[in-house]
DNA sequence: GTCTATATACAGATAGAC
DNA sequence: GTCTATCTGTATATAGAC
């Protein structure tokens, strides 16, 4: 079968096996440490079979993140609860699960670490990822706030607030190697102290006084 | 002036050349794909003088790394106010003024990506830079719950979560080149929104009814 | 201490046989 | 299409002159 020529994912079974090589090795060593000498030797194919697949190492890089992209929009997200709060803590939940997903994290720094090179794939990356996550969030706040389950507000905004409630800092530990890892019972306690606040913050009835 | 031998920084007017030179090549085009030579030739030194002050290429970046924790924890914490909510307000401008930064994202950026391979420089960095901005803002909480002017809670958590208010998702988009730049009025609006959410959530004479 | 010149290795990419 | 062998550039690091 021959390869496709364009810019977008080949299909093959050579091509699947590039491609899976190289997704471990640049989320294992980044992409300026993986060497396509390196990605032929672990996908078992010639260098020149490679070239043959992908024009370059950053065409390849693309396909990576692209199809990473792809894994990000297919997260399950938690089903809605009739209590607001209820579904909050799913969310919540499935948001640090994926945070802190050894995957993720490798992805993660894979990116950023490559966005100022290619702003290009730093945006396809955050609008198929964080942002995916932010507009369902943003839909299931906008219900809630329609049916008098919180109060009206910017849902977006409040969606946006949502997720760095329960980020807090754990995000950012896991990227920079602070944690070895982090318990069940630490992550359940910032989950439910963050939806919690939110809730205290949105509730429908009690608006806080003015200053 | 003999450099330094040791793993700490070199002193010497060369070692500041070197240093700065170094600091703007890996900030700009992150640690793989600075070369010694372009260090070199950036600071006008030849890459003999350059191994002279620096053993090898890694003691050079973990230099910076260790440089620029030092300008981190420098930062000015705001002065407070009697009124926490302008306290939190200031804080919370200081917060996105901070991490919008390009040279702040250009730093974490570098950081994140070799955090993997070098997780003794991530902790470091993450110890001086939001560590240090955390404990601030915990002990200001602290106090502030102690004089009443915010309900009893985890001060550490409040922190982490006030400070996930604030970043929301400007800091990932800046990290990702999804913005080309965030307007004043819309990082005042996302302060305000923050503070007044956070408030709402722990001001002292309302508690949520439970569940 | 600081330079020029170079040793040595390996990168990305390709030519040409089959 | 896929391989082996190789071109060409550049990387880290060092030897040796001054």
């Amino acid at each position: 079968m021959q390869p496709s020529k364009s810019a977008s994912k080949p299909v093959g079974r050579k091509a699947e096996q590039i491609l899976q090589a190289a997704r471990k090795l640049f989320m294992e060593h980044g992409y300026g440490a993986t060497s396509m000498d390196a990605v032929a030797l672990e996908s078992g194919v010639s260098k020149a079979t490679l070239y043959a697949y992908f024009q370059n190492k950053k065409e390849l890089f693309a396909a990576i993140v692209n199809d990473f992209s792809d894994r990000y929009s297919a997260i399950v997200v938690p089903e809605a609860h009739d209590d607001i709060r209820v579904t909050l803590q799913r969310v919540g939940r499935s948001i640090i699960t994926l945070l802190l997903a050894p995957d993720a994290v490798a992805a993660h720094r894979m990116v950023v670490a490559e966005a100022a090179r290619s702003p290009e794939l730093g945006k396809l990356y955050y609008e198929s990822g964080p942002a995916y996550l932010l507009s369902h969030l943003e839909s299931t706040i906008k219900a809630a706030m329609k049916t008098g389950q919180l109060r009206t507000a910017h849902p977006r905004r409040a969606g946006e607030q949502f997720i760095g409630l329960v980020r807090g800092n754990l995000q950012l530990r896991a990227l920079m190697c602070v944690d070895e890892e982090v318990t069940e019972k630490e992550k359940s306690a910032i989950i439910k102290s963050g939806v919690d606040v939110f809730y205290r913050a949105y509730q429908p009835d009690m608006p806080a006084k003015k200053a």
